[in-house]
DNA sequence: AATTTCCCCAACCGCGAAGTT
DNA sequence: TAACTTCGCGGTTGGGGAAAT
């Protein structure tokens, strides 16, 4: 039952892929297509195992990826399917036509991530950072509004939780309960149920915060793993996110959508603060950080309509070893001074309290 | 100008799932 | 049904270019 390795490994080549091997993939899977990969490249000539072969052609030479910077449309769309799916790289490729799971993978590692990050959004939860607030709630142990009281309320532990605990649990169900509406839309499945499965959830979670606060952040990761963050809400068919169209694409209308998708005793006991979802603001604010300049569309656009392997030009016109992304198509994101932009569009985001004396890069 | 540090991303690795014998 | 093969996924690495010193 064991695993075999893929390949003798023997003798073949590794690393960058040179423009000759590109050649002969590509001629080959023009002419045989691309059945089976373990016996491709001795078919095609190439010292390579079959799993390098596939990674390059999907990767890179399939003749419909649509390269260049990623869209604020398209990370605006990574940054929604993570919030459901986590790392859950190809099901999001799966939605952004053009984009594979490794360029969105590592598009997520090196750039939204990182935001989040500075931003004091968890990227795994799609929260506030508890690492953030447990500093926060250790050094500022007073703060005690109105959201707290709905939460208290409910939980009937008005006394014996921290209240910045209790803030922080608000946070998360403004964040959770967003996630538990993409559902409640995606799925057919009873709303009841999955309110309840996530609200019971939630407050296991915060229990367990309250009477542990010291390991509070050390206790992030262990959530995660035990599928117990949103990004890990079962799906029972990744086909129900075909639906996913119907959520608003644009979240500033989400207040209105939320009105009418959540049930209203819902709304009124486990919403005092509405969800804002919308990480980079307007779209005014959206346009004044599109480059024209950068909107070629040349030649790396889909080829899903030619059938006739248009790719060839476009992509062996490139460094094959060394690819750069050319250009792109839409609206782009367009190097770090956008980034900081987008930082500046979150300030509304975040429902809950940083220190302003913390740097919160020292936590990145 | 030279060196170091940082950052990005193509490619690799190991694993589990699915398919086949 | 066990043994084996193949595929695809997600995490990680390391080479190379850019930026900083």
């Amino acid at each position: 039952m064991g695993r075999s390795p893929c390949c003798d490994k023997n003798g073949l080549k590794k690393g960058p892929w040179m423009q000759e091997e590109d050649h002969k993939l590509i001629d080959y899977i023009k002419k045989h297509g691309y059945g089976n990969w373990r016996t491709l490249p001795k078919n095609a000539g190439l010292q390579r195992c079959g799993k390098s072969c596939r990674l390059r052609w999907t990767n890179y030479l399939r003749p419909d990826i649509k390269r260049g910077k990623f869209s604020f449309e398209e990370e605006e769309k990574i940054i929604q399917l993570h919030s459901m799916l986590g790392n859950k790289w190809s099901v999001i490729a799966a939605r952004l036509p053009g984009r594979t799971d490794n360029e969105i993978k590592n598009y997520w590692n090196t750039h939204i991530r990182k935001r989040l990050l500075r931003m004091g959004i968890d990227p795994v939860t799609h929260g506030p950072r508890l690492d953030l607030l447990n500093l926060s709630s250790i050094l500022r142990p007073s703060l005690y509004n109105q959201s707290q009281m709905n939460i208290s309320r409910l939980i009937g532990v008005n006394s014996l939780v921290n209240p910045e605990l209790l803030k922080l649990a608000t946070s998360f169900m403004s964040s959770k309960r967003q996630n538990q509406n993409q559902n409640f839309l995606l799925t057919n499945v009873d709303q009841n149920q999955l309110c309840s499965f996530h609200v019971q959830n939630q407050y296991q979670q915060l229990m367990q915060s309250s009477l542990d606060l010291p390991t509070q952040a050390q206790q992030l990761p262990a959530c995660t793993s035990l599928n117990t963050s949103p990004c890990s809400i079962p799906f029972s068919n990744e086909a129900q996110l075909m639906n996913m169209d119907q959520f608003p694409s644009n979240f500033s209308d989400f207040n209105d959508w939320l009105g009418n998708a959540l049930p209203s005793n819902l709304t009124e006991d486990y919403a005092p603060v509405p969800p804002n979802y919308d990480y980079y603001g307007s779209d005014q604010h959206r346009q004044t950080v599109i480059d024209p300049s950068l909107s070629d569309t040349s030649n790396f656009q889909s080829n899903n309509s030619n059938p006739s392997f248009g790719f060839a030009a476009s992509v062996l016109s490139s460094p094959s070893s060394s690819p750069t992304p050319l250009n792109s198509n839409s609206t782009h994101i367009n190097g770090s001074s956008n980034e900081d932009e987008r930082d500046s569009y979150c300030s509304n985001f975040l429902k809950f309290e940083i220190p302003h004396f913390l740097d919160v890069n020292d936590f990145i």
